[in-house]
DNA sequence: CATGAATGAGTTTTCATTCAT
DNA sequence: CATGAATGAAAACTCATTCAT
């Protein structure tokens, strides 16, 4: 499954081989285990080659984190309508994310699991993306609200919340379709929007559960 | 600030000794970054003692793992009583559960991310204890709707799901509230219990969310 | 020649060892071009026990640097009576200077040549001792002409200068001693007090050379 | 402020550009501390290029060497008139010399530093240079004894020794007029031309000092 | 029981050097 | 001629692990 060793490729495309090494190599291993060797072999390529075009280990991790997050983020922009109803537009962005995670996992590893666990530099990265997300599902949250036209009685901080459960839920199911065998990517959606809509529903007709 | 060395304890007390700075250093550093020499030094003995009790860094870790997994559940368990009904059932869990995982951030790291990232040994040692606990929030579900006396419609699959989407999103939280100060246990438990048992609710009415 | 493989001996001892073949290793190679597996092999332990000891090639050069340093200085100390006249001083001194440099070759490559070529760190090193000895001549100078009964028309700038005249006529003298056959530290002696005396004196009847 | 890259020189031209670039790169770091990336670089070619012309990094040394030793020499001879007396010619030369060291500090880094450092055949090379300075010096003195209508009571290897002392305290004092800001050429050279010139008098008006 | 002494095997990284175009 | 692409070999350094005392 490797990639063929041809001889004499441009830079860019070269880069670009390494960078899928690199990912399935870090997805699999995760970023201390993971090796250059191993991923200049799978690569196909010499270690210094390596080094020449990506630097060093800390910088190919970097640019391994840059490159998913950027096709993770334009996978779900992609996949959603902005002219849409809010639900609708929850259920296609969450329909995309958890696709693309399944086609990914090594990538979707790379940035959920190893990216946050190996200093700053990388976290941040990383959290910048979310902080996008969640900002996406916050505008929908309300956005539902003015759809409904409830006034929702949820500050910002309860809001923000949510959002940080939804997004997180989405996450986690994520990982356990992925772990899961059956389990597709429509289905994961499907048993998020139930769970996340229609509490969010009961939430605006004003029916919260109340600690006792 | 590593324990006070002192000579000849009984070895039930050394152990401790070294799993507490092994928690504490894996946490704190990820599985592969820790070390031998940091971790005895840290507790307080020299490395081969560290060898002569726990045999391995491998094997050290999965007494970690052990341990931290003990602890966990059984101050959930030690939080809620079943006598009550469902919804304070779990409230209270949740609440033992957010509790534990910021009063324990480095146990709670090993058993989030670290153990499910460095092999299947470790996982599946997780793995085992989290699914103790989807059955035991599948059960607070089927028990909340039989206390309702609704019929949900919904397929063991879907309440599968369902318990799945809770806990992960519980696992979420716990990181989102360790890492935004001034979020409390009791905050994100009542953020979370809001969010799923009004959507549990509106699902056992029967009003679920239907793709389109 | 290399030290005899024994096991087991105390760190003091093992650091010695490894000092010498560092300092020999340095002296024949030069700082860039030794390698640390040269110097362990040569001392006869493992890389990783030179690195346990002396932490770094810098730190382990630079233990060199000091203990060679020390090693020189003392030699020549020891080699002078300060109670006898300025003369005879560095006589006795350039002889205890030439033997310890025909005996410790390696030592003294490290002091004269490695040591000024690698980075601030181990230049200044150097250049403290030197300055002692470059002190010690400026003293034997002002002294002889005390005992001369003649006030030196020379400024202290000038006499800084023939003392560094001096020292460095020595230290080529060394190399051009170490690398000539039959040449003893005696001769060498002789020749830079010959040289240096005469012109010392000449100099101190008034009778200095002047430019066109 | 590497040489400005322009296309399709004459081969001599390029070659003066990357030994321009080689002493340099080689006089600032050192032999092995040299990249051939960086002397590359610094001259404005291809690394290929510098290899198809200069062969290899020892070849290249080699005709460092070759060449600066070939224009430190050409500039002492060229300071002094071999028509003059003796002392005038030292003086000249001298001053030749401390006023080329000053100005090409690499160069004589790399002649008197790197070449003695980096194996026989570098040693050698420089040595030769060195030995026909030293023939010189060594005229100079004999010459010297004839003006003054002496006979110098000293034999060959007593005057061998002479001149390779004065040689040698000309080289340290190269090292030290470079390193000390405001000593110039011509105090350097006066300084050791009183050493030298008045110790050389006194020794052949018969009174040389003698070893205890 | 406890430890100072020791290492084999591996890590990231660099460098002089060569082809194919 | 000139260069972008590529690498074999070795460097410094680390770490889990084991004896001998």
């Amino acid at each position: 499954m490797g990639t063929v060793k041809t001889k004499r490729m441009p830079r860019a495309v070269r880069e670009q081989q390494m960078l899928d090494a690199a990912v399935r190599t870090f997805g699999q291993r995760g970023y201390m285990a993971a090796s250059m060797d191993e991923i200049a072999e799978l690569a196909g390529v010499s270690k210094p080659l390596v080094y020449l075009y990506l630097n060093s280990k800390e910088d190919l991790f970097a640019a391994c984190i840059r490159r998913e997050a950027g096709a993770l983020t334009e996978a779900v922009r992609a996949g959603v309508d902005r002219e849409l109803p809010a639900d609708r537009q929850l259920w296609d962005g969450l329909r995309a994310f958890f696709t693309y995670t399944a086609e990914h996992p090594d990538g979707w590893s790379v940035l959920h699991i190893q990216a946050r666990t190996h200093g700053e530099r990388f976290a941040s990265e990383v959290a910048a993306m979310r902080e996008d997300i969640v900002a996406f599902v916050t505008q929908l949250i309300v956005a539902a609200a003015r759809e409904a036209h409830r006034d929702p009685d949820l500050g910002e901080g309860e809001v923000a919340g949510l959002a940080e459960a939804l997004v997180g839920a989405a996450e986690s199911l994520a990982a356990w379709a992925n772990a899961t065998p059956g389990v597709t990517a429509r289905q994961a959606a499907a048993t998020l929007m139930n769970f996340a809509w229609a509490g969010l529903g009961s939430l605006m007709e004003g029916r919260p559960w109340s600690p006792p």
